[in-house]
This record gives structure tokens, sequence and C-alpha cells, in this order.
DNA sequence: ATGGCTCCCTTACAACGTAAATTTCGTGGA
DNA sequence: TCCACGAAATTTACGTTGTAAGGGAGCCAT
């Protein structure tokens, strides 16, 4: 191999192919826009290495396999949100308003990158009672703080760090995966033509349910946005509800 | 390779190692079992055929591929499902009855097969408007039939469709995500002890969180079937409450 | 120069999914 | 009884993956 590699590399980081060119910071950029362009399963040590114009074997300088760099991937996304909203929460909203913010800060993270969040979601947490998508144990101490410093008791700290990351992991969930459908292009290589029985696309099958052919367009309109809001706010008000119980 | 396989082999299918011994549903049994035990990354061909006392390449005279085998154990998971109670709904008794019984169908699924719910739960289903763990277009028609047989306007019944699977999704994706952590054995390799520096392990990085340290065994506890229930419950009312507005 | 770093590459291997060709075997007609 | 035939299972092989092990180039302080 020459000094100028034969294959195409994508991107000019800095210093590319030089020594000290890598770094995990680098790396795990990197691999981020991988997942984020064709889903984690494209995200190849080979593809990456080559990404960043070096060898595959070279990143196991900076980390420590593939499992270990898919925990770095979900660590730095979950670590860019912000769950304090002013900083060291010194105005201090009410308590909606701060799960109001947080809400969307998580759903903002799994918009901008719908490949990586059923990572963030089913790879089990460093800690068994971390639940996704708060997951790292800054994120949820600035939680339980957040609430606690806002007039919660602990249980009521603690039961609301479970009801609201059920809430965040099921809309959020679905919604990166209509999201990621359209944007990933070769995720499932799906059945090419073949000659024998397998289900043939759904599209033909559906005819044989009245019900579902009926209500299609309606079952495919997108009301993500308000339908969101409308159970974030249900769910603030039975938390409100439970709290002056 | 003499008559008697030098492998051990693990189970006894009906007429073991001899012509015909193979089938579809054999295949697919046998698949559900390994996932269940040690999950889906274990799921390899080479295992399953040895399993079933033949070589990988058998199964692919069943089977379209390993991705085709894992549609195919997520369609039978589901299909296992009985979405509508009292077969054809003779009674009709209460809409929240039935989803009631939708609930607590589903959420026995994910309990028995807890490794298998997060492929229910995060691949991509045949249709984009499918939205698991109610995937299927038998049990999507069964459970918009049934609420409007229960008085549910079109849109009602959409919209109903979308926060029911809103909702066990995010409920049963982490309840399963917690039981899974202790039955499989050998998904996560884990970090073998590295003289280098990893992340140790998350135990002793808990000490910085004091919020955390305080509240851990509360954060422990398991208190997912009445959470479950109190979730399932404020659901129904917030949808009884949309439904008279 | 020379030893010792750090950083990256080369080589190698086992395990994976699966295409293609081949063997084995139960079965029914001559 | 034999034999051909087709279905079922195996054999072989290839490309791709993650990664262990060791080698070598550049640099620095001695």
């Amino acid at each position: 191999m020459e000094l100028e590699h034969t294959v195409d590399e994508v991107n000019d980081g800095p210093r590319r192919g030089q020594r000290g060119s890598l770094s995990r910071e680098r790396i795990i950029d990197r691999a981020i826009e991988i997942i984020d362009s064709s889903g984690p399963s494209s995200l190849t040590m080979r593809r990456l290495g080559q990404d960043l114009g070096v060898e595959a074997m070279s990143l196991y300088r900076y980390i420590n396999g593939r499992e270990d760099l898919l925990e770095a991937v979900i660590d730095r996304l979950v670590d860019e949100l912000n769950v304090d909203p002013n900083g060291r929460m010194a105005p201090l909203d009410g308590w909606q308003a701060f799960l109001q913010w947080i809400a969307h800060e998580v759903r903002r993270l799994a918009q901008e990158h719908p490949n990586a969040f059923p990572l963030i979601a089913t790879r089990h947490p460093a800690a068994p009672w971390l639940r996704p998508p708060l997951r790292s144990l800054r994120m949820v101490q600035e939680f339980l703080d957040g609430l606690v410093a806002r007039g919660f008791t602990d249980d009521q700290a603690v039961a609301a760090y479970r009801s609201f990351t059920s809430f965040l992991l099921g809309h959020l969930l679905l919604e990166s995966a209509a999201r990621g459908a359209s944007t990933a292009p070769v995720e499932e290589p799906f059945n090419e033509g073949d000659a024998d029985v397998p289900n043939a696309n759904a599209g033909l099958e559906v005819a044989n349910y009245p019900t579902l052919t009926r209500l299609r367009s309606k079952l495919s309109e997108d009301h993500t946005d308000a339908e969101f809001e409308k159970a974030l706010e249900a769910l603030l008000e039975r938390m409100d509800l439970d709290l002056s119980q």
C-alpha cells in the first residue's frame, strides 16, 4: 500500500493518514456518522478504519473492540444531552417545565440520530437499575436532583424516573424506527425475487384484511409531533395528580 | 462424520438425525429456544444446525437465510398472541377490558421471551405503518376491529393503536431488558481485566454521584407489576377522557 | 548511536453467512 | 430385484467479520 491509499477515502480529518491523526474522539465521531448514514450493522472495523485513512487494527489502540466502541458511541450521544436547562438549575422553574425540557432534549437526540437510537434503547446499560434512554450516571443524577430540588420526595423522584423513561422509550423508539426506515439505505437486504414461497410483499397481503385496507391511509398519516406533546402533557398531568394524592 | 455425531447434541426431536427430521416449524422452535436461553447474537446457523443434529446448510432448504429466520421467529411469537379474548369477540366486553386483555397478553409474551422481545420491538415491520409490538397484519386488524366494534370511530381506533403501542413498547422493553440482563449468560463478553484505563466497573464510579448512592437501593427495587397496572389504568382513563371530549 | 517510546501496519486465524456442487437415501416403477 | 429419480442433507469453498500477535517506522532523551 502506498502513501496515498488506493481506495477512496471519504473525509478529511486533521492530518489524514499522518501519524497522530487518530484519537478516540475522532474514531467515535466517525463511527456515529457511519451509523447515522447507514445503520449500526454497516459499522465495520475495516470500514471505519478506511474512512479514517487507517488500517482496522490501528483502531484497537484507542478502542477496546467493537463492543466498547458501541458503548462509547452511546455514551457520547447521551452525554451531549443537557439535562439541566439553566446550568446548575439556578432559577428553578417548575418540575413540569423541567421534565418538558428533558423530554424535548431526548426527542431531539432521537430525531437527529434515528439509526443510533435503537442502540441507546436496547443495549444493556452499565448498571441494571439504569433505564434507557436516560442511561448515564450523570444524567440520572441530574434528573433525580432536579426533581428533588423541585419538591419531589425520593420515592416520587424514583417513580418519576421510571414512568418518564418508559414514556420516552416507547414514543421515541417508534418515532425513530419510522424515520430510520426511510433514512437507512442498506439495512435490510430484503428478499430478492425468490421463486419459492416467501411471504410476498405485504402490499398484496394487506388486501385480505378489509379493516386495514380501509384504514391504511389513516394509519400512514404522521401526527408524531402533536401526539408526543399530547402524551407528554397527559403524563405530566398524571404525575401532578399522583403528587397531590 | 459417522452415523452418531461426534459433538454433543442437545435435544431429541422426532427422529434425530434421520432423513425428514427437519421442518420449518422445528427449526423456528429451536431458534426460539436458543434465543430465549442466550440471546439473538448466539443464534448461529451452525449452532442451530448442530442443535438439530444437522449441518448448517441443511437449514437453507426450509429457510431463506438468517434474516428470514429472525422474521419467522418474530412472526411465530407474535402469532401466538390471542388478541380477541373470546373468539370472534362474541360477548363484547367493554373496550377497556378488551385493551386490558391485549396488554396482558403482550406482557406475558414479553416476560416469557425477554431475550426475543427486543427483536420484536426494534426490527422493522413489513409495512411502515405497523408499530411494534402489535406488528402483524392479523393482529392490527383484530385490534382495530375490536375497538370499532366497541364504538370507536376510525380515527379514534387509529389514535388508540398509536398510544397503545407506544405504551406497550416503552414498558415492556424496559421490563424485558431487566429480565434479559439476569437471564442471558453470554451476551456481553464484558471487559476482561484490562491493564489500561477502561471505564472500570460502574460500581466504583457511582460513588461520585451522591444522589445515586443515596437512591441506589430505591432504584433497584422492583415494582414492575404494580407500575404496569397503574400506567395501563392511567392510559385507559386518558383514552376515556379523550373519547368523551 | 542507541535504546525505548508511541503509533500504526502486516499477517494470521477462527467464526460467520451462504452459493454451488455433490452425495445419500427412501421410494415407486420395470 | 434392480434401478432411476427426486428430495434431503452434506461437502466444499469463498468472502467478510472481529481481533490476537508481532513487527517496524518515526521520534525523543540519553
